[in-house]
DNA sequence: CTTAAAGTCTGTAATCGCTACAGAGTCAAG
DNA sequence: CTTGACTCTGTAGCGATTACAGACTTTAAG
């Protein structure tokens, strides 16, 4: 099947797909007479996973090495746990980091009587350096 | 001052300095006659307050705008509210948008009875779909 | 006075994960 | 035979920096 039909399959955009074999997490595929890609359903299966992946949030590189480790079936499974743990570790520090920014600007924001730019708290407290 | 001393004062990197200023939120200076910028107390201001804006997650646009309304000290601090206000908003989408990507890793990570890759759920989850 | 080190300049490329073209070629239907 | 849909490659853009290379200037030490 050519790109067009992989993209309505898998649900990924065609120029994403070409992306995803560039950076090397799709493989590459036959060639046809006029140099039209030919995808098989092992590739719509790959561009699943990798969708899915990313809605996750794991990054490419995370999943160039999912898809390698997913390859060598006896391996343990710690692997992918570890890049797991990692992920999910750091989604929980860039929650607790917007959650801190949240709280700072709800602070700021309240502190504004809200009447003219120069009475405003806002750009009081943005202008001062630690406050 | 020279950059150097913008950059230890202000805490900028001298990098950024100068992406700052190409970008158009930091006044241009006056050149030396060897072409060097020559900093005032006011670029250090301004630097401190866009470093400030920025370790809150405005964006160099939203800055700019901040900027400009601070220059304008009669008119209703509204518009400051209203940028605020938006970026708190979009804070609080990440937020939940995170939260949920959280979730369903750690779900999917608790699933993984942790053997071999054959067995693996984590990637089994990531093959199908829609779950 | 010379030389070495530190500072500064401009311009360009890299980061990440796409997305959006331009311009050319291919294919199927009417 | 032509129109339109599809595909190709290659390149540039997004945002906010960061990281050079290669050239120039200034400062301090010997």
């Amino acid at each position: 099947m050519k790109i067009g039909e992989a993209s309505r399959l898998s649900g990924c955009h065609i120029e994403t797909i070409r992306y995803y074999e560039r950076v090397g997490i799709l493989s590459p595929t036959v060639r046809s007479e006029s140099g039209y890609r030919c995808y098989a359903d092992h590739h719509i299966q790959q561009l699943r996973f990798i969708l899915h992946a990313r809605e996750l949030g794991f990054s490419v590189d995370d999943i160039r090495e999912l898809l390698s480790l997913k390859e060598q079936p006896d391996l343990s499974c710690q692997a992918v746990d570890s890049i797991t743990d990692k992920h999910l570790h750091g989604i929980r520090n860039r929650i607790k980091y917007l959650e801190s920014l949240a709280r700072e600007l709800r602070r700021i924001s309240a502190s504004c009587p809200g009447g003219d730019i120069a009475e405003c708290r806002i750009l009081e407290a943005l202008g001062n350096s630690s406050d």
